[in-house]
DNA sequence: GAGTGGTCTAGACCACTGA
DNA sequence: CAGTGGTCTAGACCACTCC
């Protein structure tokens, strides 16, 4: 690293004119072409590249090229407002609300099983052999995938009712709650970063980057009704948490 | 892709190793031991090793060797709570605080300037060329660097105060800002993830992999006082919201 | 100096996509 | 099919750290 390593530079120099020249789509030169221009071998084009591709700002998609990301914002709404009554009352879930405040569309897929409690007995406070049910969904906004939501609720609850189907009906798996009485008093999200993994990448059409995880505990009063573990490509996601000074 | 790339393969086999007979702080064994171990090129094992420096999972030093990263270091306390009147009180700043409640020494170093608001000037409600006070610190926990923050508030607010000094006193620049009439009334966090770019990476010690961002914006009354953006590596980092529900 | 990781090259074959 | 990116090899030189 005398001055600054090749691969450094030509990432610059490609993230500038992305920057300056290029809007979301667009298709960047073909590797070969690259090569070319800045008289480099194709591993230190690629590692430019590589660079780009994990701040979020290309996508490489084998055997088509290499194309400009769009900027893919979505900001989650404060979080109290979102998992507010008066919002569910609209019918709104939480996602649907982050939607309609910024004009999207979504849709989501679910995929509904059931599971041993197994690491997640001790939150819950039952028995590890106690069976989970696992609601796997997969949020879309204008149809292209920003945020997986893995929710477990223990089954002793969950039995016989709509939170074991896949439409659980207006305003969500919380209002579901509320209904069989276990309506959440408190709620807790505790926020990290990672990589994304295989599946992640491929669930949410990202080419490797970084993760938000949000983990998202509702109690009842004092027993946890719901965690939910929600993951989306870090660099197109904004949360969004206020409170009121004491 | 036939089955498994092999350099993901290698990237498992390392990965459970890691997980299950390697504590922090523990050497891999060097490039050419692996080369030797699993038949591959440099470039195949160096791409397995790169994908677990993302993750968080080792870190690579220069000239001395990859090493198991130590676990998960900080988890910030409640946002409601770190940076309520009763810790600040207590001398406790946010930061303080979260160390007083893991157990970690905490230190930091300060860097204090001025400039042009620029694009601050809207949400502090100035001119472009108002200047603002940057307060530039590096949190460190043990001695590791763990977090950047850069403060930026009004200069019509700090000048001739504490708040222009490297040391803010007891209680930090919050408590400050209420000694000189702006105690915060609310409070707004922002949240979202990155890659590191090579200033974060050379301030917070860590060789690529995800950021987490945090953009706290102080409010007395309707002015906004303090706007605080805050990094720190997202694979060592948790932070913790909760609130109850309406 | 010996050993480590960081960078780079030149070339090869494979897998995916679209015309 | 031709063109794209994905993977892999074998070898080279450099920069850093420790002895």
């Amino acid at each position: 690293m005398s001055a600054a390593a090749r691969h450094k530079e030509i990432a610059d120099v490609l993230r500038a004119e992305i920057d300056s020249q290029l809007t979301a789509g667009d298709r960047l030169p073909s590797e070969p072409e690259l090569i070319a221009r800045f008289e480099a071998s194709r591993s230190t084009i690629r590692q430019a590249l590589a660079a780009l591709r994990d701040e979020g700002k290309v996508q490489m998609r084998h055997g088509i090229g290499v194309f400009v990301s769009p900027p893919r914002v979505v900001r989650r709404l404060d979080s109290r407002e979102r998992l507010s009554k008066s919002r569910r009352e609209r019918n709104e879930s939480a996602f649907l609300g982050d939607a309609a405040a910024q004009g999207f569309t979504p849709s989501s897929s679910v995929r509904v099983w059931f599971e041993p409690a197994a690491d997640f007995a001790e939150i819950f406070g039952i028995e590890p052999a106690d069976e989970v049910c696992v609601r796997d969904r997969v949020m879309r906004a204008d149809g292209q995938p920003v945020m997986l939501a893995t929710s477990r609720l223990p089954r002793r609850i969950t039995e016989g009712t709509p939170l074991e189907k896949v439409d659980t009906g207006p305003g969500g798996a919380l209002a579901r709650l509320e209904d069989l009485g276990y309506g959440a008093t408190r709620y807790e999200e505790i926020v990290s970063a990672a990589m994304a993994g295989d599946l992640e990448r491929q669930s949410l059409d990202m080419a490797r980057g970084p993760l938000l995880h949000v983990r998202r505990i509702a109690w009842s009063g004092d027993r946890v009704v719901e965690v939910n573990d929600m993951k989306m490509p870090g660099s197109g996601y904004e949360l969004r948490y206020g409170w009121d000074a004491d």
